[in-house]
DNA sequence: TATGAATGAGCCTTCATTCAT
DNA sequence: CATGAATGAAGGCTCATTCAT
């Protein structure tokens, strides 16, 4: 019962961060306006915190767990190509949707570049882990060398995206992005294929 | 030559600002440490900018500036695809060799974002309009559609590069992201040119 | 108990406050040296009072309420003219005694003049308040006119009294001061009481 | 010439001063402040004056000489109580026809109490002897004591007028405060003047 | 001489953290 | 266990004054 209770402290104060980081930045996060956004003492906290890197890390690695557990709803056969487009899209949509986890996930990124760069670099290599997974089901076996390019372009089309999005809020603008990022994917995808020696046996054309 | 004196002392602050941005982040970048690094009393500081903002600002905009005017050291002729290709590879080897800068533009962009949003919009547009006029010069005369297009993909995967570099200060592995990423882009821009007046014809040929 | 130890440290930092003021002025009350003389940490100041204008408003406020209860020990039966003559002495005994609340109530309501017009003329007018319901003891009831413009004489001689008290802190000179201005006022209160029908018809034009 | 310029600049800083003082108080007349409101460089300042504390010193000077010179515009002949109620009408109305001066004055009253103590019961001094001396035409030549209360008293209600004037500033409770107290003086004067031996003589009862 | 440039001292405030109950 | 109270350290900024030309 005592542990539930402060597990709930615990969660309550991460997502109290999360919100607190996307409305004022890390720099405006400060531990009064996120003990008061959880609705909680400020000296609970440190009771359960000691103290606010921790907690801030705590609040990065829930991140990286949400995306990881809600983004790829529903992987899909077919080409390197078409997983390539078709994931890209969903994260994409998955961060339209939360913009307020895309917003803090970049703060924090940036935070824990300076202050665990090794939960920065942790945290791309499970991101890059995650979406190589989920394209090695490709149908014609994909080389593993195009594989982890095509993972690497993802990650790094989906952060420049996310950039310029913060930059300018507008959905169109983004699902235009989006769209021209996607096939550009999506067609380098299918030249690494091409180029390798299992090629053209792709089944479907795509999507429908 | 009294006028001189007060105009070094805003730029040794200036550079003295980027330094400590790079080394402590915006959030460690205090008045006095900054003052420290351009080996000046604090007071002197408030002399010289009005405000901590006004001086972020100043070197916001001195960061662009010398962007813009390093980078494109010799644009080239060639087509589209060709061009494309070569400003990326460039601006990502400049940036590869002005870490310092990089690392700081990078911050100040998401403080801009927070504290001066027209201003990083701005600095948007401005890399935008760079990129594009650099990209017109393309010989078989560029769609202007294509040409946007080209443009927004160049800055995305820029930011995207930069931010996965951050993480890993790993020069081939930059290299092989940086080749990788132009290539795909370079192909895009070709299949653009290509299919100019059907372009919304999509994917699947993609290449001729 | 723990209220307790938070109450005793609001009022201590008023005391503190009130006895920096008289020896330093308002300008010359910083949060630093109040701080240093409630024997207690800068930051402790900022615990209790949210700025320091929210403490010199408690101050304001204490004083008032400490004058307010302090000074009119005894009120008394008889006329107008002698309550007006007591309610003087008593005032300015009580200002003789307590220089020190004298001074920074001075100070005080130069600054509240600037900075909280409001509670300025709103402690003033608890003042007059207070001295006409003493003086509406008055046996012969006193008319209503004559009751204020005898409060309002009492106010302003009282701040003119303690003005010139403040230049040469001479108790004799004092003395003799509010011995004049008491008798005046009474003389002045008695005329006003007996010639309450016909009390417009007043001296000579005295100006054309 | 150059003695000229250097003598206009004093005025100008005086007289922006005064300017500055009655809009921002004491407190907010920082030498910047008063530099531009002069139209002068700041360094200038302390050229002509040696410090501020000196420049605030001249103010007062002149302060009290302008008052000296402008405020008895026009004695009169007449008993002592219609010189008390003519003298304290007219101070009264230069007060309220110069508001600036007023409040400046009253303001740096306050400061010269703290800083130059001399000067403030200096002033005091020359107030009342101005005010003395006034009065001294009295047609039945007064009593010393006499004199010398009704000065002293003036003085008071001056002060306490003010006072109460700078508090609300609404020109029909000062007309009838002014009003008020100028009767009470009168009144009080020609009691006095009637119960000094040289008595009787008195053209007029004013009481009865 | 006159003034742009410069600065040491200090101000108010906030922060993450710890103490004491 | 939980939290109101407390605080050392630091932050941005302003001030009267002086320096250097």
């Amino acid at each position: 019962m005592l542990r539930v209770r402060a597990e709930v402290r615990r969660q309550d104060l991460v997502a109290a961060t999360v919100a607190v980081i996307a409305e004022h930045g890390v720099k405006g996060a400060t531990t009064r306006r996120i003990a008061e956004a959880a609705g909680c003492p400020l000296a609970s906290l440190h009771y359960v915190f000691h103290s606010k890197d921790e907690l801030l890390l705590a609040v990065y690695e829930t991140l990286i767990d949400s995306i990881r557990s809600d983004s790829p709803e529903a992987p899909e056969h077919g080409t390197l190509s078409d997983l390539a487009d078709f994931n890209l899209r969903a994260a994409m949509a998955w961060f339209a949707a939360n913009p307020t986890y895309a917003k803090t996930q970049s703060e924090l990124y940036t935070w824990a570049l300076r202050h665990q760069p090794d939960m920065a670099i942790g945290a791309l290599r499970i991101a890059l882990e995650g979406t190589r997974s989920n394209l090695a089901a490709a149908e014609p076996r994909a080389d593993a060398k195009a594989l982890d390019a095509i993972a690497r372009l993802m990650i790094i089309l989906i952060d420049g995206l996310l950039f310029s999005w913060f930059a300018q809020e507008d959905p169109k603008r983004l699902a235009a992005d989006v769209d021209h990022a996607s096939r550009m994917l999506a067609s380098y995808a299918s030249a690494l294929s091409a180029s390798s020696p299992t090629v053209k046996t792709a089944r479907k054309p795509a999507r429908k």
